[in-house]
DNA sequence: AACGCGGGGCA
DNA sequence: TGCCCAGCGTT
């Protein structure tokens, strides 16, 4: 005897949406491919429930493609007033224009043809030849990416290229044959009802049973959150030059970039760099490397090696120069330092 | 205040 | 190819 077989994702996904899916949205009745692309478009940057008040003006006010293809832009735009991203509807009307010129006023049925419309990438292709034409294509969306991160657990950003091509290749594995409409609104539903991106409702999910990320308890760090942009490194050489009184020389920054008008020690661009700039502003015979030490700004990194000068005497020119100043551990404790040149001071 | 969203456009 | 952008909503 053998065993039962396991119901598919899709199965399990479908038999969800028929009881708790999402039915009554104004787009699914009627479907036509103008008002799926309509609506996909507009679900590319906002959430069903603002979607809706903007879709219905905006269908009324345009029931149909050519109604679209006909208007003026500053009608278009007026409808697409508030939604933001108004390239977006600008897309829209072009595209529009397009199919009444090139397909017969109706948007076209095949994907190449779809997908090099402006405006409509593979994703929005995918869900207008699946939704309105029952077509087997997959979408690949926010919803997707989350609901197929978590379900198999797969780890780095959605938005890096090898990442995608796998999600791609999943979305498309568990696309089905039959009912491809409603299996593409049935996972954007998962993933916007309970799979969602922070809190999931995964006690209520059909698909916990076989999630990578439920089993695993890694929903709460998968989608993985985009990587920092890679920052720059920078290099600098800090003069700590010191006096027989044990002050040391601070000087004022200028009043554009980072840390703009804090006082701050001399630098220099390396150590050989550094001795021609020590010897400009004092009297030096000996140097030792301090230990060197990375501060992360938000837009760059700057690793630190700091320079030791004891005993230097003030040349008695630099007096004049209110950039420059000598100060006691008291000074230093009333004016203003960057976090890590006033640790730097404090561990000497 | 920071992040995410699909697609286009640019290096 | 990889990266930056748009404008708003969510967290």
């Amino acid at each position: 005897m053998s065993k039962p077989k396991k119901l598919s994702f899709a199965d399990r996904l479908l038999g969800w949406f028929d009881v708790h899916g999402r039915h009554d949205l104004p787009w699914q009745s009627p479907r036509d491919a103008y008002r799926v692309w309509l609506s996909e478009v507009m679900l590319q940057q906002t959430q069903v429930a603002t979607v809706i008040p903007y879709f219905d003006r905006f269908i009324k006010a345009l029931p149909t493609l050519p109604d679209l293809a006909e208007a003026d832009e500053d009608t278009v735009l007026a409808l697409w007033s508030g939604l933001g991203y108004y390239r977006r509807a600008r897309f829209l009307h072009a595209a529009a224009k397009q199919c009444v010129a090139l397909h017969g006023g109706e948007l076209p049925r095949d994907y190449d043809a779809l997908a090099a419309l402006p405006g409509i990438g593979r994703s929005t292709a995918g869900a207008i030849l699946a939704q309105a034409h029952g077509l087997r294509f997959p979408i690949l969306d926010g919803n997707v990416k989350r609901v197929m991160t978590r379900f198999h657990g797969i780890h780095g950003h959605p938005g890096q290229s090898a990442i995608e091509k796998q999600l791609w290749a999943l979305a498309d594995k568990h696309t089905p044959a039959a009912r491809a409409a409603d299996y593409t609104q049935a996972i954007m539903d998962l993933g916007a009802t309970l799979c969602v991106r922070s809190r999931p409702a995964c006690e209520e999910c059909p698909m916990s049973v076989d999630c990578v990320a439920f089993r695993d308890d890694l929903t709460g760090q998968l989608p993985s959150t985009k990587p920092g942009k890679v920052t720059p490194t920078r290099q600098t050489v800090m003069l700590v030059l010191r006096d027989a009184q044990q002050r040391v020389l601070l000087e004022r920054r200028g009043e554009q970039g980072v840390w703009a008008g804090l006082w701050s020690l001399p630098e220099a661009l390396d150590s050989e760099d550094a001795w021609k700039a020590a010897e400009r502003l004092a009297r030096i015979d000996d140097a030792r490397a301090l230990a060197p030490f990375t501060h992360v700004f938000s837009h760059y990194k700057l690793k630190v090696e700091p320079l030791l000068f004891d005993e230097a005497t003030a040349h008695a020119a630099i007096a004049d120069n209110p950039r420059l100043r000598w100060c006691d551990t008291g000074d230093i404790a009333a004016l203003g330092l960057p976090a890590p040149v006033r640790s730097l001071l404090q561990s000497l």
